[in-house]
DNA sequence: TGCATATCTGCGCAGATATGCAGATAGTGA
DNA sequence: TCACTATCTGCATATCTGCGCAGATATGCA
């Protein structure tokens, strides 16, 4: 039951529910449009992403500089029932509105 | 996506995940049952279910000098997604397997 | 009133966690 | 090689968390 509680514990964290159900939601994003989206300095959202990278709920995949995250495959019926959470639950959130919001706004210097 | 994020960390405890999942599967049940079933001091879980409740997701019924726990009615689709999630992903797991057979085994000394 | 039982709580400690800053690392292109 | 950008990491600090112990509180009963 420890590894279900460290789950629960790894989406304890309101940084990290926002990009979880963003990923969710939006599927592969780069670091630097989460950062964007969530109005937060990149280091915080690249650490966060490490965090959650340890827990094995998100991948990353490296495109240049840019390194683009996103939610692994449910490994079992516990983590299915959490990601479907975060698109029935979610992601209707007035929050998660407003970071779809400037996602949508949001740019890679190229 | 603060409440969200505190509703997870209520979650993010062994313990206190194995007490909603025996309440989700058990239905009410007195604070000396769920000790004996869990095999932890009652002061402990006493404490668990004082935060469980501050965080809204139980509450408690008092009869004589015992005091019985259940969950609270979901109170939105993300509290009702994670109780459905208890009794389907987590009750048959090993750990709350064992807390079961404890429980059933245990006895209020009336 | 006095005692027993069930439950809760204050306290201090040890360890975990989040944060900002500064600097490191990795990849691109001139 | 050098400058530039995107991303990550080490460190110091502040805050939070879970724990056990001892003692408090609440209720029932003689």
């Amino acid at each position: 039951m420890r590894d279900e509680a460290d789950l629960f514990r790894t989406l304890a964290d309101p940084i990290r529910l926002r990009l979880a159900v963003l990923l969710a939601t939006q599927g592969e994003t780069c670091v630097c449009m989460l950062a964007q989206s969530l109005d937060e300095p990149d280091f915080k959202i690249s650490r966060h992403l490490g965090i959650m990278r340890a827990a094995g709920i998100v991948e990353a995949r490296r495109e240049g500089t840019w390194m683009h995250y996103r939610l692994t495959e449910p490994r079992n019926m516990l983590e299915e029932c959490l990601q479907q959470c975060f698109r029935d639950c979610l992601a209707g959130h007035i929050t998660i509105k407003a970071d779809l919001k400037r996602l949508n706004r949001a740019t890679c210097r190229t």
